[in-house]
DNA sequence: CTAAATGATGACAGCGCTGGTCAAAAAATT
DNA sequence: AATTTTTTGACCAGCGCTGTCATCATTTAG
């Protein structure tokens, strides 16, 4: 049941130093003296105890996944991208969920890495885009990737995956301009997050692009959330010169608009068009649903875990880990948004 | 930083198998002592190192949740509240989120459970209900805590917290029936799982106590899942004899019926009142917002984390394992039900 | 009021592995 | 063949905690 260190070691006919060697991928060990060890590993399906390795061992085997984000189906997504690559590689997961706003955040966050003794960290919005908590991982000397909006690959920060939520939002409004409409709103998420900042300077390149003034008061502060998109919704209809279509910043206040709609007896897609952003599960559930963009979240959770793996495994080949994946949201149309006919605004 | 057992000792002024003594409850500790001994631990804010806990114990210090529900919310909420026990108790979390109809689900949890050697499991429907997973894990001498459906604590089973679907559903109707309702369906969720049958059971009860009959064609098969909500509303919608009241076993059924008598033009709840049940965030953002059934998840899932490490923890008092705590989901109403008007049906 | 029984506490070894040091053995180089 | 370089092993300490057992304190019985 238990097979140690040991028993590998004697069915190898090596000493239980070099299978540790072989185990911690550690230079110097020759070819062949590796595969007799992998052999013996293989055959007697040695699992090393993890229990063991992180106490006896300066670094751990595991990562920590620290997220406050409302959408549920976010993490979920994540934490299944980030579960397979942890399980590739032998490591474990621990989740942290906690509230980014709270005052002692810092502190909450070096005590459950030391305490923990993390390998790594992996952060989403808010956490990646908080500076304090980056220089205190820093000081700690922890390794940490951190998902973020931004569409260029900066030289000098490397652990990052980059969404590109500029071009996505370009897309999205550009899809909007393209069935005629001129007369477009943006509903803003957090100001904080900067996935918010990089939508809106997407929406109004496309606008710009196309020679279209970007009219302030179309553009909505709010955050993301059902109620933000609610009450934005309600502010616009409230002016004298309506848009004729709404970019809401994720789904959750587009599908807040949708409601703020109803209430007012707009009908959509025909009087607004309509788009969110993120395929949420509940996008395609709303009536009508949401056209929106799609972003793989398994897909850039696995990607940000193997780029932490290549700083903490040992004897990493440096080279590599300067690569900054990015990925581009897919325009995903649906039943929210339709031409504009002369009967919009 | 990092404050060790010995931290702890020394400034409580005991030994170090006396600190030991407190983390793991055992008994034969002086009542002034254990109170020296948690002042301390407190104090430092200590928290015992699981690897050397896992290592040097027979028993280990970490619990897995396996999982496999479409449902986002209801998994972060479980998630945090078995993290808020496994905190008190300085046990690890390991999530597991997986396909319950895999064909090799069981090898995969006993792997889980002796790779990561857990010290119990806790499981959640579909699991909870999978005799072959209980079996498997009893065979392995593996503590685990079920969350299932059921009103009435059996006498030979203990490890289970219960969620009393019946009474809540039967809140439910009654709430329907208040509404003058008469004709009221059932949409329901998989056979499989048994809330969806207790659910149903408390309906077909509310009925028979007010003296009504159970119309079997009111009672529409299904899954849960809004497609199903759809397809069940259609269906209904297509009898000679329409329900002026739809009880969806879930609120994303509610969300999809819903959805259905939006594509018929039929307006809730002026024509068709619907209720949901589970309480799920979106309910309250669909148009109109759904009467529902709040269960407090979090708070489940903490007291069946208390439940599990009650058996796993040593000297535990055997007689308080037998209790089964039993949660009984709330009415919550909102807009998606009214009276019953000579209009509808 | 002392002896025995019971209860509370501490000393110590060791869980399985890693990290370090150093020396021996093997291979590669001259 | 002698030297250098590389690979391997022997050994030890120790990560932070628990299990065992011996010791000390306290209660109960005789």
């Amino acid at each position: 049941m238990k097979v140690t260190i040991n028993d590998v070691a004697k069915h190898a006919g090596v000493s239980i130093k070099t299978v540790s060697r072989v185990m911690n991928n550690e230079p110097s060990v020759r070819k062949d003296t590796f595969d007799k060890v992998m052999a013996a590993i293989n055959e007697l399906h040695y699992q090393p105890n993890s229990a063991a390795r992180n106490l006896a061992s300066t670094r751990s085997y595991s990562i920590g996944y620290i997220y406050d984000n409302p959408n549920a189906y976010y993490i979920i997504d994540m934490q299944k991208g980030l579960l397979d690559s942890c399980k590739k590689h032998g490591y474990e997961l621990l989740i942290h969920p906690t509230n980014a706003k709270s005052p002692g955040i810092v502190e909450e966050v070096k005590e459950l890495v030391s305490k923990s003794r993390l390998a790594g960290l992996i952060l989403t919005p808010p956490f990646s885009e908080m500076p304090h908590i980056a220089q205190a991982l820093e000081e700690m000397k922890v390794d940490f990737v951190r998902i973020i909006s931004g569409s260029t690959p900066s030289p000098g920060v490397h652990n990052c995956v980059l969404i590109d939520d500029f071009t996505a939002a370009f897309k999205i409004t550009n899809h909007l301009l393209e069935l005629g409409h001129t007369e477009i709103a943006f509903l803003c998420g957090d100001e904080e997050h900067s996935s918010s900042g990089e939508r809106l300077a997407g929406f109004k390149a496309a606008l710009t692009k196309r020679g279209l003034q970007v009219n302030p008061k179309f553009i909505v502060p709010g955050h993301y959330s059902f109620e933000s998109g609610v009450e934005g919704a309600k502010k616009l209809m409230a002016l004298p010169k309506r848009p004729s279509a709404i970019f809401a910043c994720n789904d959750e206040i587009a599908a807040g608009a949708l409601f703020s709609a109803r209430l007012m007896n707009i009908s959509i897609p025909e009087q607004l068009s309509i788009a969110g952003f993120e395929n949420s599960p509940f996008s395609r559930q709303t009536w009508p649903p949401l056209t929106t963009a799609d972003q793989p979240n398994s897909i850039i959770a696995s990607q940000a875990a193997e780029l932490l793996f290549k700083h903490t495994r040992p004897n990493a080949n440096k080279a590599q880990i300067n690569a900054q994946p990015v990925f581009i949201p897919e325009l995903l149309v649906r039943e929210s948004t339709c031409p504009a006919s002369s009967k919009q605004g």
